[in-house]
DNA sequence: GAGTCCGCTCGG
DNA sequence: TATACCGAGCGGACTC
């Protein structure tokens, strides 16, 4: 069952009730926010779905009265799904003239940004009944595309997860990840030196600047000048063309291993150095803001806080609350397996069986050493052609065929302007008019050898995207699946009402990687939930095809542990 | 001074 | 010779 809740103005919102098919089953009714809030939890037992225009612009609004659901389908995210994927190309939705919801990026429909889109009108009723019939027609645009899809059950699948994928975002978001400022600053203090002021260099770094200034024999380098740097380098005699760490590091010379240094330091000091933490961690927690579907592959983004790029050196700011523990669990070689999976390569499947895939990679006699493993599978998935790893690729095509036949299709697609499509559905976007031209220039009969080799660059290039997109794109799927599945059973451990602070949840999500912070009484159950969960996940994907997804798991109290 | 691009490093 | 995917964010360099 559905109840499509409407949001008008900022106080009230219209809610409609419908069907599965789609038909509505009562009279839309207009309720204050107050008054919405008590219908939602008057009917959270029924498990219904709830659509929106937004999750990230209604749920938060809930979250704070301490309301939690079960299910949603968000109409923006799931319109983008189907607007481009291959399976509801026969679609009125997939045809129709651009419209508000494709317009609207996530924070164009955002609050912050103010509801230019629908709220012009909503001063009188006729723009308020518009706007319901709006969200009410593009439900049932949507229902009609999944079920006129050619894969309905994996598309329903994609939809739920995308969808269960942005209420959890929002709750990580509100809970926030536990962070101890104090641990952090003695970490920035060990590092750096004692905290100065704003745009002055703390003790450490000032000293390293001062020593590679000497070296260079130029005392007024500046360190932060890539410029600067280079030509300084150049003139001691370097034959460099950037300041890049892993280039810095072929070089013989004394400036390197304190500049090498700079560089590591005065990144945490900007990165994640004390301004940082005054922005972002408020009350012990931080609370970045999570962008499901912000990647074109089906990933997730964040805005703010470069939440997906906490490095290794804070990781132990992270830090469990007293009495409680920080579950945080890995997918190992999650993409090789989905390979795996997507092609149905059982030898490759195999190759992974409750193990290291890459161990079982050089078990199976493939090539030697484990490294090589990865850097031949990495490079298939990527498109190396090129160097170690395109060396040792004809071997894998030769162990693995249907595993390397399927990343090999997808590139071909790519570079003739194709699309590909994931396991669940999402598809790749057809490459833009830039590259049609690119194309369609190479064979005029005035082309030129550059204008060819220009055509073949973007082409290969194209190629190497869509050849990563299936891989990336159902891997992101399997994590929605794996997410949602903890948060669903990660429910049945308490009951329902009670708050973040005295129930596990999810606090952190990174690509194939979670973590949640959960009452140390509960630590163990919620590990077997999390690999439960994996083992779900894989068969909402692949049914019986008999691949593993292996995790490592661990209960600690602060990340830094983990790994 | 504001806006934009680039170089670099962080994450997967 | 060019060289392997998807991102965020910072500070400097450059432009208007």
């Amino acid at each position: 069952m559905y109840q499509l809740v409407t949001r008008i103005g900022s106080d009230d919102v219209i809610i409609c009730a419908f069907d599965a098919s789609g038909s509505p089953t009562a009279s839309p009714r207009r309720l204050s926010f107050t008054e919405f809030c008590r219908y939602v939890l008057e009917h959270e037992a029924d498990s219904p779905r709830w659509v929106w225009d937004d999750t990230a612009r209604i749920y938060p609004l809930l979250l704070r009265r301490g309301i939690r659901v079960q299910r949603c389908h968000d109409l923006r995210l799931c319109h983008v799904i189907m607007r481009n994927s291959a399976l509801t190309d026969q679609s009125d939705l997939a045809h129709g003239e651009p419209g508000p919801w494709d317009a609207a990026g996530p924070s164009d429909l955002g609050a912050t940004q103010g509801e230019t889109l629908f709220d012009l009108a909503d001063s009188d009723t006729a723009g308020e009944r518009s706007r319901e019939i709006e969200d009410r027609d593009e439900l049932l645009a949507q229902l009609s595309a999944v079920s006129g899809s050619h894969q309905p059950g994996r598309l329903r699948l994609l939809l739920a997860a995308e969808s269960a994928g942005a209420l959890i975002a929002a709750e990580m978001t509100y809970a926030g990840l536990p962070w101890r400022t104090d641990i952090h600053d003695d970490l920035l203090t060990r590092e750096l030196g004692a905290r100065v002021a704003p745009g002055l260099r703390p003790e450490r770094l000032e000293r390293l600047a001062v020593l590679i200034r000497t070296e260079l024999g130029d005392p007024t380098l500046n360190p932060d000048s890539p410029t600067d740097v280079l030509r300084a380098l150049q003139r001691a005699g370097l034959a460099v063309t950037s300041t890049r760490a892993w280039r810095l590091k072929e070089l013989d010379h004394p400036v390197i291993e304190p500049l090498l240094l700079y560089k590591k330091l005065s990144r945490l000091l900007s990165a994640n150095g004390w301004a940082w933490m005054d922005a972002w961690i408020v009350d012990g927690r931080f609370h970045p803001e999570y962008v499901p579907g912000g990647v074109v592959t089906g990933r997730w983004a964040a805005r703010g806080g470069g939440a997906l790029q906490l490095p290794k050196q804070i990781r132990g700011a992270v830090v469990a609350d007293p009495g409680w523990k920080l579950v945080v669990a890995d997918a190992a070689q999650l993409e090789p397996r989905i390979l795996a999976a997507l092609s149905g390569d059982l030898q490759m499947a195999a190759a992974g069986r409750d193990s290291d895939l890459y161990a079982g990679i050089v078990a199976s006699g493939v090539v030697e050493t484990r490294e090589h493993a990865k850097v031949a599978m990495l490079g298939a998935m990527y498109g190396a052609t090129t160097g170690e790893s395109g060396r040792l690729l004809p071997r894998l095509a030769k162990a693995y065929p249907r595993a390397i036949a399927l990343t090999e299709a997808a590139a071909r697609a790519g570079e003739r302007g194709g699309i590909v499509t994931t396991r669940l559905g999402r598809s790749s976007p057809p490459p833009g008019d830039a590259w049609q031209a690119a194309q369609a220039q190479a064979y005029d009969v005035g082309a030129s050898r550059a204008d060819e080799s220009r055509a073949r660059t973007q082409a290969r290039d194209w190629g190497r995207f869509t050849r990563n997109f299936v891989v990336q794109g159902s891997a992101a799927e399997w994590a929605l699946c794996w997410m949602a599945e903890i948060r669903k059973e990660l429910r049945t451990l308490s009951a329902a009402g009670a708050g973040f602070d005295s129930v596990p949840h999810l606090v952190f999500f990174l690509h194939d990687e979670v973590m949640v912070h959960t009452p140390t009484a509960l630590a163990a159950r919620v590990e077997s939930i999390i690999t439960e969960a994996a083992a779900t996940a894989g068969r909402l994907l692949f049914g019986d095809f008999p691949v593993d997804f292996m995790l490592t798991v661990a209960a600690v109290d602060d990340y830094a542990a983990a790994k």
